[in-house]
DNA sequence: TTAAATTAGTTAGCCTAGGTAACTATATAC
DNA sequence: GTATATAGTTACCTAGGCTAACTAATTTAA
């Protein structure tokens, strides 16, 4: 098994547990995970439309069509009007602000303990692995 | 936004354009990222229990059935008698030994451009942060 | 300046990669 | 010898995407 092989195999293990384990998380919020991605991305970042999540998430329209629905059922994000009248800008209500502050306050027990014994330097080398990956991928 | 918080984002985002991408590698052999991650295991580890697969994967029972028996109408696995009347051991076929070999040829270049540019040392390391993160989970 | 092409978003329906509940058959414990 | 546990299967459900085909608005080009 190469090196590289074996990376991707660890990375591959790794997904379902955590996905899983960050979903109970956020049960009490009833969000998925790939609902909070969007939230993450609106708190971090700011107002997006509908494509510039695609492209920034790198999924298709379709799929933030639904995740963005759904937000806005729960009352977390609002849809204003964007640079012209085909795009529509989401954005954090009041209430999703303080929900996404709230949410990030409860996740970080269960980050920190997923990480616990991992030296801070380590953490910071496979975040830029992780990245130079995704680059890569895109060409 | 935290270190582990922006740890786990660009793990998240690089899922979705790497199984995709990993998949269209693997359509050729007519698997999935998920039929060829049990391969993966074969060749490594030997034959496994149906049980020993789901407990290495972090999948449940009926997930694995339906991952083995696509493998076996693709003639790449087969099913012997395991220790007891219960038990079904599954193993790689002579053909599915081959098809492996030739798969982890053809995958080769396409992990290597992914890691481009990354040096092995730091390859090591995300590899072990992301394998302690497993362990963390699992208690 | 109108016709063609492009872009933002939606709807409908599909797929991968799982999951749970409930079952059968065999094995173990009391 | 009955109760419990284990290996595997079946049926059905869900998350988190996808493509194709559409509408409405905008831009390009003839």
């Amino acid at each position: 098994m190469t090196i590289e092989q074996n990376f991707f195999n660890e990375y591959r293990l790794m997904y379902r547990p955590f996905t899983n384990q960050l979903n109970v998380q956020l049960e009490k919020y009833q969000l998925y995970s790939s609902q909070w991605a969007v939230l993450r991305l609106l708190i971090d970042k700011g107002p997006h439309s509908l494509v510039e999540i695609a492209n920034f998430m790198f999924i298709e329209k379709p799929s933030v069509t639904r995740l963005v629905q759904k937000l806005g059922e729960l009352g977390y994000v609002e849809t204003v009007a964007g640079k012209d009248k085909r795009e529509k800008l989401v954005q954090l209500t009041a209430h999703g602000e303080t929900i996404v502050q709230e949410i990030q306050e409860h996740l970080k027990p269960f980050l920190e303990k997923a990480l616990a014994g991992v030296p801070t330097q380590d953490i910071e080398i496979a975040t830029q692995v992780l990245a130079r990956i995704c680059a890569n991928i895109h060409q």
